[in-house]
RNA sequence: GGCCUCAUCGUCUAGCCCGGUCUAGGACACUGCGUUCUCAGCGCAGGAACACCGGUUCGAAUCCGGUUGGGGCUACCA
């Protein structure tokens, strides 16, 4: 079998919609966009919803809306316009429960090439027959026994009950492919069932759908998830049934826990948009998923989408599975959170503090503090929320992070003074940085660091002394951005404002 | 059980296809030091891996076989 296609590139991710996005379903999807962008080809969406008792309503608006939020648009396929679902393409339906009809006359074909029959073994007898396959060691398989039966036997069982399609494979030979990320992989076909192509509630099973899709749509590369190789023989040979030439495929391996096992939602959060909630920027996330399994590069890894598709290369793709250490997920985001200008990191900021309740939109543009009633610009925003940018992982952290910068300061005296210093000269101190501070014209400035600390020494004074007191006055905290920032961020008035209240209490 | 598949630092990886340049490189995390009013950041330094056994070869992380261990499939789910 060939290992290279000359067919146009058109790759496809076809999730069933059964809820939200998945990481190791983020990173597929990329991998085929990669892929696409790669070779020039086309990269489409597809619905894969023939079992009806997995169905979630509203499943597939949000699988497209969270895409979209990360930049992923399918060129064919479902898409969401004004919160209308609808579909584009030439292929289409791109939703298989609208191409029952394909796959009816597609089965119906292969019955009457002979390389499909109609079964009507019971449930029952196809436990007995599993069981009695296991105990014996032998691979559990259909036997066969519908495939022979006479016209007249059928019509009889037909109106009798119902009936499933079984593809029929002939025991005998190798089937193999070449695997684009693992190399040549073969199954014996004595080892292969004959599986059921169309259930007996008419919808076809995963074997049939896939493989007349990818057909029809003529998609050239399945990259699909390791769980599909057993499979895979299967669809080979229904390729060959069809008279068809097979896309290439590759199997990705899994995304782990940290116990090995496949990634799941009882170990953690797995769904992309929760991590979209809780602050996770789109461009942080998709670096992140990407490089699971795979880096273009031995000492680099922060890419642009555009450098990762450019540079992809599917061979390369590791088969081995891949933990997902979430610490390294943070690690990007606090890298792509300091990349973003100060206004940018303030617009992404502001909906957290708003859903918090610690600011309220008041216009474009323009907020306003909800206890202290103070507004605030998009560049005085940015100032503030400049302070916390890089302590935190994720947006979500800035409520709680910047909480004393919004609301009035409950000092505590003790805090408020450098190792063991008294109340007193506390004090002292305070009133003199508060008149020098008072006396400076511009204290956005970046001098006013340097002309303070000089001021400090002049006075004969430690920096400690007087940083640490005026540190805590402005923030109320232990631990904090530095005092300087802080005046730049609040401004004269504020923080004079602030460190009066720290006086206030110190003299109490 | 049967079939398939995987195996480099704790984790993600580069190297493996085309054996020597690998006393195995980078990143995350961790530890120490420096900067310093605190925290963070930043800078520097450090520990840390070719699963095991055998074969091929002058030479193996790289090729071959086996063992062990992990994972998947074994549905009228995908």
């Amino acid at each position: 079998m060939s290992s290279t296609s000359t067919k146009p590139v058109r790759v496809r991710y076809a999730p069933s919609p059964t809820g939200y996005l998945h990481i190791g379903g983020l990173r597929t999807a990329l991998y085929n966009v990669f892929f696409a962008k790669r070779h020039g080809g086309t990269f489409l969406l597809r619905m894969e919803d023939t079992d009806q008792a997995r169905l979630v309503p509203g499943a597939v608006e949000s699988l497209i809306r969270t895409f979209a939020t990360l930049g992923i648009v399918a060129a064919e396929g479902p898409y969401v316009e004004n919160d209308v679902l609808s579909e584009r393409g030439a292929y289409g339906p791109y939703t298989q429960s609208q191409r029952l009809d394909v796959y009816r006359e597609h089965a119906e074909l292969l019955i009457t090439k002979g390389r499909a029959y109609r079964c009507f073994c019971s449930p029952e007898t196809l436990d007995a027959m599993r069981a009695e396959a296991q105990a014996a060691g032998r691979p559990s398989r259909y036997d066969g026994r519908c495939r022979t039966l006479s016209k007249e036997e059928q019509e009889e069982k037909m109106t009798a009950g119902s009936h499933v399609i079984r593809m029929c494979v002939p025991p005998i030979g190798t089937i193999s492919w070449i695997d684009q990320v693992r190399g040549e992989i073969s199954f014996s076909a004595a080892d292969i069932d004959d599986a059921v192509l169309v259930k007996t509630d008419g919808f076809p099973t995963y074997h049939l759908a896939n493989v007349v899709d990818d057909h029809l749509m003529e998609i050239s590369h399945v990259f699909r998830a390791e769980e599909w190789i057993p499979s895979t023989p299967k669809h080979v040979l229904l390729y060959q049934a069809f008279g068809w030439e097979p896309p290439l495929f590759g199997h990705l391996s899994w995304l782990l826990n940290a116990d090995k096992t496949k990634l799941s939602k009882r170990q953690g959060d797995v769904a992309v948009e929760n991590y979209l909630q809780r602050g996770y920027l789109p461009e942080a996330l998709l670096n992140f998923v990407a490089l699971l399994g795979w880096n273009p590069t031995a000492d680099r890894e922060i890419f642009s989408m555009d450098e990762l598709a450019s540079l992809f290369d599917i061979s390369k793709v590791n088969s081995a599975g891949a933990v997902v250490n979430f610490e390294k997920l943070d690690w990007f985001n606090r890298h792509y959170l300091k990349a973003l200008s100060s206004e940018e990191f303030a617009r992404r900021a502001a909906p957290f503090l708003v859903a918090a309740d610690i600011l309220v939109p008041t216009g474009t543009d323009t907020w306003t503090a909800r206890e202290t009633q103070k507004t605030f610009s998009l560049a005085q925003l940015a100032g503030v929320v400049g302070l916390e940018r890089e302590r935190i992982s994720a947006l979500e952290e800035l409520p709680k992070a910047l909480a004393f910068a919004f609301a009035p300061l409950v000092h505590q005296a003790a805090m408020l003074c450098w190792k063991g210093m008294s109340a007193a000269d506390t004090v002292a101190r305070l009133e003199a940085v508060r008149a020098f501070l008072a006396e400076q014209g511009d204290v956005s400035s970046a001098t006013l660091e340097a002309a303070t600390k000089e001021w400090i020494a002049a006075k004969g004074w430690g920096n400690g002394e007087v940083l640490w007191p005026l540190r805590v006055a402005l923030s109320g905290q232990e631990k904090s951005p530095g005092p300087f920032e802080m005046i730049a961020a609040f401004g004269k008035e504020e923080s004079l404002h602030r460190v009066e209240a720290a006086l206030h209490v110190l003299q109490k």
